[in-house]
DNA sequence: TTTTTATCGATAGTCAAGTAGCGATAGAGA
DNA sequence: TCTCTATCGCTACTTGACTATCGATAAAAA
């Protein structure tokens, strides 16, 4: 019943929220603050303190009245709750300008993440390196992402590719698929898939405009 | 008390899932048929019929037993409630890669999503054309917005310039903000911001991947 | 005409997440 | 030393979204 053991059982807007507060926090910490309070996360973050508070006890880092949380082991035992505290190997797959432009980001430095494959169906980029990483044939995928124990694909293909190159992701061993396609995967209970569709966020926002605006 | 007076109401949850049901019905259409069932859309979505035809209720659209709903109605309907209706002129502030990106995407027909002017900070950019779209000095943001009427802008800069720009917009009379920073924006309560966190989605992706594999 | 079946539509129940309120604690100041 | 106050941390309470169940309906089949 401890906290280490509940880690599994996070719950999900708390996982989501945990990013906000790291980079708060790590804002605080450059500014040469050791301790925050739930109150200057929460104002910043526009929630409730006490929610906050609750995010922060599940971490089980304890806080001080009238101090607040020491800051480095915050930020630490949040990096070790999103599993940032050590490296993540990913494999992207589609190189089109949206995977590009991913792997050319550089702001994964913070979440560790790494990526050290990368496939492509167009024979014309074959051998081309984007931002370092070579990219190769979609027959090769299998083979290489089972040797480098890859465990996290980064889908960004078209749609129509979407299901067959998620299914050739999970044949391989990958647990987890990033993927940035409008297609519902199908995939096995124990892969999870993240969608980052942005026809969904689009929809919240244009309802909002066209229905108060 | 009917729906029509509702549709600033809808949940939010609801909202997200109307693009996600209008992708699998625009593929009936297009396979020939007439008619949808709930059970056909929610076992595709991975959700219960229960569930589809709640949210199908709230657009109004009545169903046939036997048959189900009727696909071009109930598209036209969820085009209308997310707003997808009628073109949404919108502003690109920031033209690097992930900006141009987006600008290129060209899968924003369906959203009818336009974007009609692009700005970006650094000098060196202005006057080029990103995919057809004049890149222009920040200062001009004020006024081009202004006159054009345009109410979303789509915000793809560097973290620290993300509030600054976030209140050039607001300012110029925008209506909503597509946030792709990692900074949670301050804006008055009457402008919308939706933000597409990559942080977030990854969290709960290597939490899960730390944690269970 | 009667029965069967696929589907819609409504109501009630469950669960998770966020909110509110209250007491406990430890440092600061008089 | 005593009082004050900012802050933590616990225990309900409320809300909203999803789930389960059941009855109603209309087309197809016998």
């Amino acid at each position: 019943m401890n906290d280490e053991s509940r880690q599994g059982s996070l719950p999900l807007p708390t996982i989501r929220r945990y990013p906000l507060y790291l980079r708060l926090i790590r804002e605080r910490i450059a500014a040469g603050e050791d301790e925050v309070s739930s109150a200057a996360l929460a104002e910043a973050l526009g929630i409730d303190a006490v929610l906050a508070r609750k995010d922060i006890a599940l971490l089980g880092v304890p806080g001080r009245p009238r101090w607040g949380y020491p800051a480095q082991k915050l930020a630490d035992a949040i990096r070790r709750a999103v599993g940032w505290d050590n490296t993540t190997d990913a494999a992207l797959i589609g190189c089109g300008s949206l995977g590009r432009a991913l792997v050319g980001y550089g702001g994964f430095a913070e979440q560790h993440l790494s990526i050290v494959a990368a496939f492509d169906s167009s024979p014309a980029l074959h051998g081309q390196a984007v931002h370092g990483v070579k990219v190769r044939p979609m027959k090769e995928l299998g083979r290489l992402v089972r040797r480098l124990r890859i465990r996290l694909g980064i889908l960004t293909v078209p749609n129509a590719a979407a299901q067959a190159c998620a299914e050739a992701l999970v044949a391989a061993g990958v647990k987890g698929i990033w993927n940035f396609t409008a297609v519902q995967l199908a995939v096995p209970d124990e892969v999870i898939v993240q969608s980052v569709d942005l026809a969904q966020s689009l929809a919240v926002l244009s309802h909002a405009i066209a229905n108060r605006g």
